[in-house]
DNA sequence: TCGATATATTCCATTTTAGGCATATTCCCA
DNA sequence: TGGGAATATGCCTAAAATGGAATATATCGA
């Protein structure tokens, strides 16, 4: 019954916000951080949970550290990334933070900073 | 974030069997109880924490108190039925749980036992 | 090697959750 | 009206989850 805790992984407000971002690709633990408002201790003890139980898989790029979705996942958790997706437009907590990570990707293109090529190239900023 | 209800339904062993079971037609509590093996206090409580968060709902028939899931319900609670009924094929204990389910719907369908009529009419027995 | 930045972890207090057990409630029937 | 069956609830404890604050770790660059 191991869908028991993919459903662990959706049922707090921090977790499911930060994967309905990492739906529309990587970003490492500061622009979560700063999208979401929360702690950095709080975004990395839930990023930890997610990897902890194959929801998200992270991956170090110098300084930064990149979290994305898993490329095979567990048929239930892709489906509720579906439903995440219908949600989002009609959520306005969602699609708030889907609006922040626009503002943000455009300020890192713009800007050139923050972000090292690596990362960038992989989509985060 | 009115899905967090959802998941939070979802992510517990007992309210995640139950709801597989109701998936194939309404139960009462002693049946419930009798297929699951769970304490009777402990099957109440979680169908009152489904039903308070609109994942079931409740109808007495004389002494008997009928679970069902409701006509109509959340669209992500209705996507993770259709994944339960996948699930479910794979899984022992939710397996387990059909056939018990199977069981003692012949059962009582064979010896009239159990269940008043109108419970039997609406498929519990 | 030191300082700065990004991330993770520890410690701690609070809250929530789950389950056992006893008991209350509701309803039917004799 | 009292007893029995079905169900719900209250009380208690243990375990788990949550989050704040401080601190540790890792990496880079000067």
């Amino acid at each position: 019954m191991e869908y028991i805790e993919i459903y662990k992984c959706l049922c707090e407000r921090t977790r499911l916000r930060i994967l309905n971002l990492l739906r529309e690709g990587p970003l490492c633990v500061c622009h979560l951080h700063e999208i979401l408002g929360e702690a950095q201790p709080n975004v990395s003890r839930q990023l930890g949970y997610l990897r902890a139980h194959g929801a998200v898989e992270s991956q170090r790029h110098n300084n930064w550290i990149m979290y994305r979705l898993p490329d095979r996942r567990h048929p239930i958790l892709e489906e509720n990334l579906k439903c995440l997706q219908d949600v989002a437009r009609e959520d306005g907590v969602f699609r708030r933070d889907l609006e922040r990570r626009a503002s943000v990707v455009r300020r890192i293109a713009r800007t050139r900073e923050g972000c090292p090529d690596a990362v960038r190239v992989r989509g985060c900023c």
